[in-house]
DNA sequence: GTATCTGCAAAAATTTTGCAGGACG
DNA sequence: CGTCCTGCAAAATTTTTGCAGATAC
């Protein structure tokens, strides 16, 4: 999808943060590509154009835009791997604040229809239902 | 939820794997807690009664485990962090091959219900389904 | 006994930080 | 022009790897 750069300028200063040049190009790559990318791929595909952009500088971007909502992270974020040892089907909500996992039984989110497009794709294992949210504990942090 | 080391053994032996001390404890831990933990979390619960445990041996026993299936992982396995800059609602199918994200678009999707029960753990921002499989490409790759 | 597995140490890969100079508004 | 931002370099963090000795079966 192409966005202008008065749009992404616009957004960018919607959050009271300057527009940079370096900010306007890693906004519009993410926001145009559909190849969900990390920062390396982000630097890589801007290194040619911009030969002066730094590594450090498309994490501390990507992140700064993330927190802002001008982007989202895929999955958790900032997560190191973590394992599960429950194999029975379950969900989960995850605080963006703390971190903290927490489980989720319920039938009916078991049961979520694949849909039909996905044997475009390919062959389903395992569906999850990811909930991202603020937990109580966190919530009450911050009301005081 | 408590288990037997004989029913750990037996796991471990059924996918031809040893079942070493390490190997029991490690997926002892990891099966009993509900904290998904990390490597790094893992290895400190097990240190003090198993003082010779490396953190190497954490790592490849986890990652070894899950891809037995005796285990999992909590969001996408073996991820950098990785930005989408889509602010439509969608969802994503991922190859646990390749690592590749699809966007998958579905208004059956977006309104799955949340259960009630969350509002005992925090309040909902965003729901995504992710589905994990094998993509066709990969699918095409291994049966050649 | 033999193949697999572990611990050690070191390396590789990834991400973060402090600071001086530069750019935006 | 003042504040916020970037690039550089270095550090910190996280994860992987090679190899010799140990362990399971």
């Amino acid at each position: 999808m192409k966005v202008t750069y008065e749009e992404l300028t616009e957004n960018i200063k919607s959050k009271g943060l300057k527009a940079t040049q370096q900010r306007l190009e890693i906004l519009k790559f993410v926001a145009e590509s559909h190849i969900h990318p990390d920062a390396m791929e982000v630097f890589e595909k801007l290194k040619p154009s911009m030969p002066s952009i730094s590594l450090d500088t498309v994490y501390r971007t990507l992140w700064l835009l993330a927190k802002h909502g001008l982007i989202s992270t895929v999955g958790f974020p900032c997560e190191r791997a973590k394992f599960d040892g429950n194999l029975k089907p379950h969900h989960h909500f995850i605080c963006t604040i703390c971190g903290t996992i927490y489980d989720l039984y319920d039938e009916n989110l078991d049961k979520i229809p694949v849909p039909e497009s996905i044997n475009n794709i390919g062959e389903v294992t395992t569906t999850q239902i990811e909930i991202k949210g603020l937990c109580n504990k966190c919530r009450n942090t911050i009301t005081n």
